[in-house]
DNA sequence: TGAACTCGAAATGCGGAGTG
DNA sequence: CACTCCGCATTTCGAGTTCA
Protein backbone atom coordinates (compact mmCIF):
# COMPACT_ATOMS: atom_id res chain seq x y z
CA UNK A 1 0.00 0.00 0.00
CA UNK A 2 0.80 3.66 -0.71
CA UNK A 3 0.85 4.45 2.82
CA UNK A 4 3.75 1.73 4.06
CA UNK A 5 6.77 3.84 5.33
CA UNK A 6 8.52 1.30 3.58
CA UNK A 7 7.54 1.91 0.72
CA UNK A 8 7.92 5.16 -0.62
CA UNK A 9 6.10 6.89 -3.70
CA UNK A 10 6.87 9.77 -5.58
CA UNK A 11 4.47 12.55 -5.19
CA UNK A 12 2.77 14.77 -8.25
CA UNK A 13 4.49 18.15 -8.59
CA UNK A 14 0.93 19.48 -8.53
CA UNK A 15 0.96 18.39 -4.92
CA UNK A 16 1.73 21.40 -2.64
CA UNK A 17 3.81 20.93 0.45
CA UNK A 18 1.87 20.49 3.55
CA UNK A 19 -0.23 18.88 6.12
CA UNK A 20 -2.91 18.02 3.90
CA UNK A 21 0.54 16.20 1.57
CA UNK A 22 -0.32 12.43 2.54
CA UNK A 23 -2.38 9.84 1.12
CA UNK A 24 -5.06 8.68 2.92
CA UNK A 25 -7.54 5.60 2.73
CA UNK A 26 -9.84 7.28 0.12
CA UNK A 27 -6.82 8.74 -2.37
CA UNK A 28 -7.35 7.49 -5.62
CA UNK A 29 -6.39 4.17 -6.47
CA UNK A 30 -3.90 5.20 -9.48
CA UNK A 31 -1.18 7.10 -11.43
CA UNK A 32 1.20 7.92 -8.15
CA UNK A 33 0.48 5.53 -5.79
CA UNK A 34 1.09 3.00 -8.75
CA UNK A 35 -2.00 0.94 -9.14
CA UNK A 36 -3.92 0.10 -11.76
CA UNK A 37 -6.86 2.30 -12.75
CA UNK A 38 -9.19 0.12 -14.93
CA UNK A 39 -12.21 1.97 -16.78
CA UNK A 40 -15.42 0.96 -16.63
CA UNK A 41 -17.03 -2.21 -18.93
CA UNK A 42 -20.62 -2.74 -19.60
CA UNK A 43 -20.99 -5.53 -17.38
CA UNK A 44 -19.33 -3.78 -14.13
CA UNK A 45 -21.43 -0.44 -14.84
CA UNK A 46 -24.21 -2.95 -14.60
CA UNK A 47 -22.99 -4.31 -11.49
CA UNK A 48 -22.46 -0.93 -9.68
CA UNK A 49 -25.70 -0.35 -11.05
CA UNK A 50 -27.56 -3.59 -9.13
CA UNK A 51 -25.53 -3.12 -6.20
CA UNK A 52 -26.88 0.86 -5.70
CA UNK A 53 -30.30 -0.31 -5.72
CA UNK A 54 -29.31 -2.88 -3.32
CA UNK A 55 -27.14 -1.46 -0.64
CA UNK A 56 -28.86 1.84 -0.81
CA UNK A 57 -26.41 5.11 -3.04
CA UNK A 58 -23.18 6.03 -1.54
CA UNK A 59 -22.84 3.04 0.92
CA UNK A 60 -19.24 2.40 -0.95
CA UNK A 61 -18.12 0.26 2.06
CA UNK A 62 -20.67 -2.01 1.63
CA UNK A 63 -20.04 -2.17 -1.77
CA UNK A 64 -16.57 -3.16 -1.59
CA UNK A 65 -17.30 -5.74 1.68
CA UNK A 66 -19.71 -7.40 -1.13
CA UNK A 67 -17.11 -8.07 -3.22
CA UNK A 68 -18.98 -7.36 -6.07
CA UNK A 69 -16.49 -4.64 -7.77
CA UNK A 70 -13.04 -5.84 -6.75
CA UNK A 71 -9.98 -3.00 -7.29
CA UNK A 72 -12.68 -0.15 -7.69
CA UNK A 73 -12.44 2.39 -5.18
CA UNK A 74 -14.80 4.74 -3.62
CA UNK A 75 -13.75 7.54 -5.48
CA UNK A 76 -14.23 5.36 -9.02
CA UNK A 77 -17.45 3.83 -7.63
CA UNK A 78 -18.63 8.17 -6.97
CA UNK A 79 -17.06 8.83 -10.40
CA UNK A 80 -19.45 6.16 -12.09
CA UNK A 81 -22.16 6.81 -10.54
CA UNK A 82 -22.77 10.61 -11.14
CA UNK A 83 -22.32 9.50 -14.59
CA UNK A 84 -25.31 7.19 -14.18
CA UNK A 85 -27.43 9.84 -12.46
CA UNK A 86 -26.32 12.35 -14.60
CA UNK A 87 -25.25 14.52 -12.06
CA UNK A 88 -22.78 15.52 -10.31
CA UNK A 89 -24.07 15.99 -6.62
CA UNK A 90 -24.88 12.83 -5.01
CA UNK A 91 -26.27 13.73 -1.94
CA UNK A 92 -29.68 14.03 -2.30
CA UNK A 93 -30.46 10.25 -3.02
CA UNK A 94 -27.50 9.51 -0.08
CA UNK A 95 -28.78 6.12 1.08
CA UNK A 96 -31.72 5.40 -1.22
CA UNK A 97 -32.25 2.18 -2.73
CA UNK A 98 -33.28 3.75 -6.23
CA UNK A 99 -32.50 2.80 -9.91
CA UNK A 100 -29.74 5.67 -11.20
CA UNK A 101 -30.35 5.14 -14.32
CA UNK A 102 -34.12 6.43 -14.09
CA UNK A 103 -32.61 9.65 -12.88
CA UNK A 104 -30.29 9.39 -15.54
CA UNK A 105 -32.60 9.44 -17.94
CA UNK A 106 -34.80 12.17 -16.22
CA UNK A 107 -31.63 14.60 -16.02
CA UNK A 108 -30.60 13.65 -19.66
CA UNK A 109 -33.93 15.82 -20.86
CA UNK A 110 -33.41 18.57 -18.70
CA UNK A 111 -32.18 21.56 -20.73
CA UNK A 112 -31.78 25.56 -20.58
CA UNK A 113 -29.22 28.12 -20.17
CA UNK A 114 -29.29 27.68 -16.65
CA UNK A 115 -27.98 23.94 -16.87
CA UNK A 116 -24.15 24.07 -16.80
CA UNK A 117 -22.96 20.55 -17.69
CA UNK A 118 -19.52 18.98 -17.17
CA UNK A 119 -19.06 15.26 -18.55
CA UNK A 120 -22.56 15.32 -19.53
CA UNK A 121 -23.18 15.26 -15.74
CA UNK A 122 -25.35 18.67 -14.30
CA UNK A 123 -22.66 20.68 -12.06
CA UNK A 124 -24.41 21.88 -9.11
CA UNK A 125 -24.74 26.27 -9.66
CA UNK A 126 -26.68 27.34 -7.18
CA UNK A 127 -25.54 27.65 -3.32
CA UNK A 128 -25.01 24.53 -1.11
CA UNK A 129 -28.45 23.27 0.55
CA UNK A 130 -29.11 23.50 3.74
CA UNK A 131 -29.27 20.52 5.96
CA UNK A 132 -33.47 20.40 6.05
CA UNK A 133 -33.61 21.88 2.16
CA UNK A 134 -31.00 18.69 1.45
CA UNK A 135 -33.50 16.66 4.02
CA UNK A 136 -36.95 17.68 2.05
CA UNK A 137 -35.23 16.51 -1.40
CA UNK A 138 -34.25 13.07 -0.16
CA UNK A 139 -37.70 12.52 1.37
CA UNK A 140 -38.87 13.16 -2.11
CA UNK A 141 -36.68 11.67 -3.63
CA UNK A 142 -37.56 9.05 -1.21
CA UNK A 143 -41.23 8.81 -2.34
CA UNK A 144 -40.85 9.65 -5.99
CA UNK A 145 -37.98 6.93 -6.41
CA UNK A 146 -37.44 4.55 -3.97
CA UNK A 147 -37.75 0.43 -4.82
CA UNK A 148 -40.24 -1.72 -2.47
CA UNK A 149 -37.81 -3.06 -0.35
CA UNK A 150 -38.38 -6.71 -1.71
CA UNK A 151 -37.28 -5.95 -4.44
CA UNK A 152 -34.21 -4.09 -4.03
CA UNK A 153 -33.11 -7.09 -1.37
CA UNK A 154 -33.54 -9.88 -3.53
CA UNK A 155 -31.25 -8.26 -6.12
CA UNK A 156 -28.27 -10.98 -6.35
CA UNK A 157 -25.23 -9.43 -6.88
CA UNK A 158 -22.50 -11.20 -9.47
CA UNK A 159 -19.38 -12.83 -7.09
CA UNK A 160 -15.90 -12.97 -8.31
CA UNK A 161 -14.29 -15.62 -7.27
CA UNK A 162 -10.74 -14.69 -6.86
CA UNK A 163 -10.34 -11.10 -7.33
CA UNK A 164 -6.10 -11.70 -7.00
CA UNK A 165 -6.63 -13.40 -10.02
CA UNK A 166 -8.88 -11.25 -11.72
CA UNK A 167 -6.58 -8.03 -10.89
CA UNK A 168 -3.74 -9.84 -12.28
CA UNK A 169 -5.42 -10.63 -15.51
CA UNK A 170 -6.25 -7.19 -15.91
CA UNK A 171 -2.95 -5.79 -15.29
CA UNK A 172 -1.71 -8.67 -18.02
CA UNK A 173 -4.17 -7.16 -20.60
CA UNK A 174 -2.65 -3.42 -19.93
CA UNK A 175 0.43 -5.09 -20.57
CA UNK A 176 -0.41 -6.44 -23.55
CA UNK A 177 -2.17 -2.90 -24.35
CA UNK A 178 0.41 -0.79 -23.99
CA UNK A 179 3.01 -3.19 -26.17
CA UNK A 180 0.14 -2.96 -29.02
CA UNK A 181 0.32 0.91 -28.69
CA UNK A 182 4.69 0.91 -28.63
CA UNK A 183 4.26 -0.87 -31.77
CA UNK A 184 1.79 1.47 -33.53
CA UNK A 185 3.84 4.68 -32.75
CA UNK A 186 6.90 3.06 -33.53
CA UNK A 187 5.09 1.88 -37.16
CA UNK A 188 3.63 6.14 -36.97
CA UNK A 189 7.19 7.38 -36.34
CA UNK A 190 8.46 5.14 -39.09
CA UNK A 191 5.80 6.57 -41.50
CA UNK A 192 6.79 9.83 -40.89
CA UNK A 193 10.39 9.74 -41.78
CA UNK A 194 10.14 7.38 -44.46
CA UNK A 195 10.03 7.67 -48.35
CA UNK A 196 6.16 8.71 -49.43
CA UNK A 197 6.28 6.19 -52.01
CA UNK A 198 5.84 3.78 -49.18
CA UNK A 199 3.31 5.24 -46.97
CA UNK A 200 0.07 3.70 -48.44
CA UNK A 201 1.82 -0.07 -48.35
CA UNK A 202 2.34 0.67 -44.57
CA UNK A 203 -0.63 2.25 -43.65
CA UNK A 204 -2.82 -0.50 -44.58
CA UNK A 205 -0.30 -3.05 -42.77
CA UNK A 206 -1.13 -0.84 -39.40
CA UNK A 207 -5.02 -0.60 -40.33
CA UNK A 208 -5.23 -4.58 -40.35
CA UNK A 209 -2.78 -5.08 -37.53
CA UNK A 210 -5.04 -2.70 -35.70
CA UNK A 211 -8.32 -4.40 -36.86
CA UNK A 212 -6.98 -7.80 -35.81
CA UNK A 213 -6.16 -6.32 -32.65
C1' DT B 1 -14.75 16.25 25.45
C1' DG B 2 -11.82 17.29 22.00
C1' DA B 3 -8.21 15.68 18.93
C1' DA B 4 -7.38 12.39 15.50
C1' DC B 5 -9.05 9.65 12.14
C1' DT B 6 -12.31 7.92 8.43
C1' DC B 7 -15.45 8.44 4.84
C1' DG B 8 -18.03 10.54 1.20
C1' DA B 9 -19.12 14.71 -1.65
C1' DA B 10 -17.78 18.15 -4.54
C1' DA B 11 -14.51 21.34 -6.82
C1' DT B 12 -10.53 21.78 -9.51
C1' DG B 13 -6.91 20.95 -12.78
C1' DC B 14 -4.56 18.29 -16.28
C1' DG B 15 -3.97 15.89 -20.50
C1' DG B 16 -5.72 13.80 -24.66
C1' DA B 17 -8.87 13.85 -28.57
C1' DG B 18 -11.45 16.21 -31.89
C1' DT B 19 -12.21 20.06 -34.93
C1' DG B 20 -11.87 24.08 -37.84
C1' DC C 1 -1.90 25.32 -34.49
C1' DA C 2 -5.22 27.06 -31.40
C1' DC C 3 -9.26 26.16 -29.29
C1' DT C 4 -12.86 23.45 -27.04
C1' DC C 5 -14.64 19.53 -24.91
C1' DC C 6 -14.39 15.36 -22.32
C1' DG C 7 -12.78 12.05 -18.95
C1' DC C 8 -10.37 11.28 -15.22
C1' DA C 9 -7.32 11.88 -11.13
C1' DT C 10 -6.40 14.82 -7.51
C1' DT C 11 -7.42 17.91 -3.88
C1' DT C 12 -10.14 19.84 -0.39
C1' DC C 13 -13.73 20.07 2.79
C1' DG C 14 -17.35 18.75 6.04
C1' DA C 15 -19.61 15.38 8.81
C1' DG C 16 -19.43 11.35 11.42
C1' DT C 17 -16.84 8.14 14.41
C1' DT C 18 -13.36 6.56 17.55
C1' DC C 19 -10.55 6.80 21.37
C1' DA C 20 -7.61 8.53 24.99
Amino acid sequence: MAGNDAFQVQKPRSMTAGARNVVRTNDSASLWNCTLSPGWSQEESETLRKALMKFGIGNWARIIESGCLPGKTNAQMNLQLQRLLGQQSTAEFAGLHIDPKVIGEKNSKIQGPHIKRKNNCIVNTGGKLTREELRERMQRNKEMYELPEEEWSAIELPKVEDPVLMLEAKREELRRLQKELAKVQGKIEQMRTIQPARMDQLKNTVDNETQVA
